[in-house]
RNA sequence: GGAGAGUUGGCAGAGUGGUCGAAUGCGGCGGUCUUGAAAACCGUUGUACCGCAAGGUACCGGGGGUUCGAAUCCCUCACUCUCCGCCA
């Protein structure tokens, strides 16, 4: 959510700032902005009733303590037209605020300034590739090929115990996604995150301070028994943590990171995409997060991308990196920049992360806070990225490594799955 | 699943209809004293909103109600703890 002060402020700014996502704005912010000076107007009238009401109370208080029995029933008289203008105010005041908040959460993010304008995936800047395709001289199969020769993953036992997108690993297959778990873990805590291990299903109030909800509400499995929520991602867990906090001084630097299972519905995906380990309900994945000063968040930013293309390098898979334009920039983030993998048996390119800086959007909602150098109450920026997500990864890996003596295993990787090759 | 007890400021903990945004203690901050520190003593110390300011308003788990007036009474929801049962 975008701060109210801000867009009393810099009107002009956050329309132009918002056309990069295709996104017209200016409707929008003109309600805002006239329910908002209303909403001050009537705000100020129904505390001046108020504070009337409160002082005859006190008087009334204070008549019946002195036996003034009479005076103080004539006092009472006087409130009820008082009353009646206290109940209207408060209704319009109320009406005035929810008509603001409903208007609040159809605003996306400003993109960054770097942020190029655009409406699709199509308009996507590619800033880097690393590496180079790999070049086979025998026969190359999509890696839910390769799961079924080698008997690592089998999705139709998946569909049997639960449904299509929730495969069962075995073997070296399973071996293989713990020994992932473990080096992104060690990897994330080498550079300074703290591990959690958070739950796995969140309150409403989790889903809220995110921003999964309201809007996204279709894309969660929900509990209906117990009206709980399983995590789509380790960032609403790890986020939460902060959630109505004050952090005490301007000091601070808070790097998280946690493996978790993700759970998406995934409503309305179909088709190749969803192939294999492309797209799945059930997912594994690592996940860094920061909570930051507003002047360390570019820094912070450059540190995690830093992060995942090291990452990437150590497990030796080609890559590119992409800063989404506008149009492609999730509601709550400012810029995020995508990571993508080579996949060379499907011949397409594999997202394996996203990593966007939100700056103050998440931590307005989340009222995630800390006492500058004022001693006023500012609102923290918030990072996350995934460091990384393993089915394309494994995917990638898979295909690109495969040779005529098997699958292997990249050096890093050795010594958590205590063998070479598959 | 059954029974009971709770939810108050950073923490502990009083407060059962009016002068309560809330005693007291601890912690924090500032000061006195001290070569320095500790102790002692004095002062100060919640959040948010409106306002240039003075000041005002709201908040005692959430929501609703009664009342001129609610931390306090009523309803409702959520959560926590204890005991019993079950159990990895």
């Amino acid at each position: 959510m975008l701060e109210i002060q801000r867009i009393r402020q810099e009107k002009e700014q956050i329309i132009e700032g918002l056309k990069k996502r295709h996104f017209d704005a200016t409707k929008i912010i003109d309600e805002v902005i006239s329910a908002d000076a209303a909403w001050r107007q009537k705000k100020t009238e129904l505390e001046n009733v108020a504070a009337q009401m409160n002082s005859i109370s006190k008087e009334i208080g204070i008549l019946f303590r002195e036996g003034k029995t009479d005076e103080a029933n004539a006092a009472k008289a006087k409130t009820g037209e008082l009353k009646e203008q206290e109940n209207k105010l408060k209704n319009e005041v109320d009406a005035l605020e929810n008509d603001i908040t409903e208007l609040m959460y159809q605003l996306p993010n400003v993109p960054n300034e770097l942020v190029k304008a655009g409406k699709s995936e199509e308009d996507n800047e590619i800033i880097e590739e690393v590496g180079t395709k790999p070049v086979f001289n025998h026969e190359v199969f999509p890696h839910w090929e390769l799961a079924e020769k080698h008997d690592l993953i089998d999705f139709e036992l998946g569909v049997k115990v639960t449904g299509a997108g929730f495969p069962i690993y075995k073997g070296k297959g399973a071996k293989l996604q713990r020994a992932l778990i473990s080096f992104f873990l060690d990897e994330a805590e080498k550079a300074g995150y703290q591990e959690h291990m958070p739950p796995l299903v969140v309150n409403e109030a989790s889903g809220f301070g995110t921003g999964q909800l309201p809007d996204k509400e279709g894309q969660m499995y929900h509990i209906g028994e117990d009206d709980l929520y399983l995590i789509p991602t380790a960032e609403v867990p790890l986020t939460n943590i902060y959630r109505d906090v004050i952090l005490p001084d301007d000091n601070f630097s808070i790097k998280i990171t946690g493996y978790t299972p993700c759970f998406r519905r995934e409503a309305g995906s179909y088709g190749k995409d969803v192939r294999g380990l492309n797209r799945l309900h059930q997912f594994d994945k690592v996940e860094i997060v920061r909570i930051e000063h507003p002047d360390n968040t570019a820094d912070a930013l450059q540190e995690m991308l830093d992060h995942v293309k090291g990452l990437l390098d150590k497990l030796g898979l080609q890559y590119r990196v992409l800063r989404l334009c506008g149009g492609d920039t999730g509601f709550a983030a400012a810029m995020t920049y995508d990571f993508e993998v080579y996949s060379a048996a499907q011949e397409k390119w594999l997202e394996v992360s996203s990593v966007s800086r939100f700056d103050a959007f998440q931590a307005n909602r989340l009222k995630l806070r800390f006492k500058n150098a004022d001693k006023k109450s500012q609102l923290c920026h918030t990072l996350n990225g995934s460091a990384l997500a393993l089915p394309r990864i494994v995917a990638a890996l898979l295909e690109n490594n495969q040779t005529a003596d098997g699958i292997m295993i990249p050096e890093v990787l050795q010594s958590y799955t205590g063998f070479d090759r598959i």
